[in-house]
DNA sequence: ACCTGAACACCGTTCAAGT
DNA sequence: ACCTGAACACCGTTCAAGT
């Protein structure tokens, strides 16, 4: 069944693409990570990229989507562990990606596309928070609030990494009854 | 006396070009603002850019000093308001600005230099975030956690944009007493 | 001391040309 | 359909040359 074949290498081959610059945003930066860069890392010419992406930002949500994919199929495995430990679990997961959400946050502003990614990321993260809360007993009159609070602090614990200990802290203090 | 006039002078080119540059970062953005835009604005050429700057990213700092610095002038001013209203005040006053916010959080990552500065800078919002809690109450114990999740939430606050509503809720939660 | 124009290496992106 | 090399406009930065 040669008909079926090509759609399938396609897909293959924009996900190399996709793993390789997901390892060199993720170490090195965005700005900092060229497409000839992403390119050589991917066994390709940098112009071959834009016939599987429309331009650099577009590359930069295939990855944002492949690596939050991944950190949700994780997650989602260790649903029945305490809502304070998956929620260090969490952070300690992510931390690694710090450069992706700084990147994400300094290209809303600019790319409409990755505006609006970052727009259904926060609607995603506000429903998962309120539902943890929810289950740990905030009062529905503060769950809006709390579940902002929560996303910022975690976003915060993200960009400035803590010590176990004052991780542990800060989310033992928004997770503690009131 | 023209012996020191140079100096002087020096001094307001030097502030010309930071001028310059902190109103086309704050509202286009620091990648997005080329060096020759800067010097246009400031009616120089690019290179003479660098005669006063060591590279972009000294003037970037150069920029943020001068905001922070304007910033606190403007807050002392207010010292005497209830804490709560102070922070919303500042969060208000700040949200212009969270395009350097997020080019801080982006370039800490590779340039020494703005690291440093970013350090130093929450150094200064732990000090005053920390005055602040304390003196609505907030027990000693919980004083460097709070302290954290406080900085954070302004963080937030700044960069994900609520309504006046919202805001107020977060804050109120935030400084109530416990 | 201060400022400039020309030049350098690099960047994201386009496109005509190949298979 | 897929991939490339050459080219384009732009970028931050350097430097020899001017005053």
């Amino acid at each position: 069944m040669p008909r079926n074949r090509r759609p399938q290498d396609r897909e293959e081959k924009r996900d190399e693409i996709v793993v390789a610059a997901a390892a060199l945003f993720t170490e090195h930066g965005y700005e900092e990570t060229s497409m000839v860069k992403v390119a050589a890392a991917a066994g390709v010419t940098s112009t071959t990229i834009y016939w599987y992406f429309e331009d650099k930002d577009a590359l930069l949500i295939g990855v944002l989507d492949h690596v939050l994919a991944q950190a949700l199929t994780a997650g989602s495995q260790r649903a029945e562990e305490p809502w304070g430990d998956l929620v260090l679990w969490a952070i300690e997961q992510l931390e690694r990606y710090h450069r992706l959400v700084t990147v994400v946050h300094a290209r809303a502003s600019v790319s409409p596309l990755i505006d609006t990614w970052h727009d259904r990321f926060h609607t995603l993260m506000d429903s998962i928070m309120a539902d943890g809360l929810r289950g740990i007993g905030v009062p529905e009159a503060d769950l809006t609030a709390m579940t902002r609070i929560g996303v910022f602090v975690v976003e915060g614990l993200l960009m400035h990494p803590q010590t176990t200990l004052e991780r542990r802290h800060i989310v033992e203090l928004l997770t503690s009854r009131r």
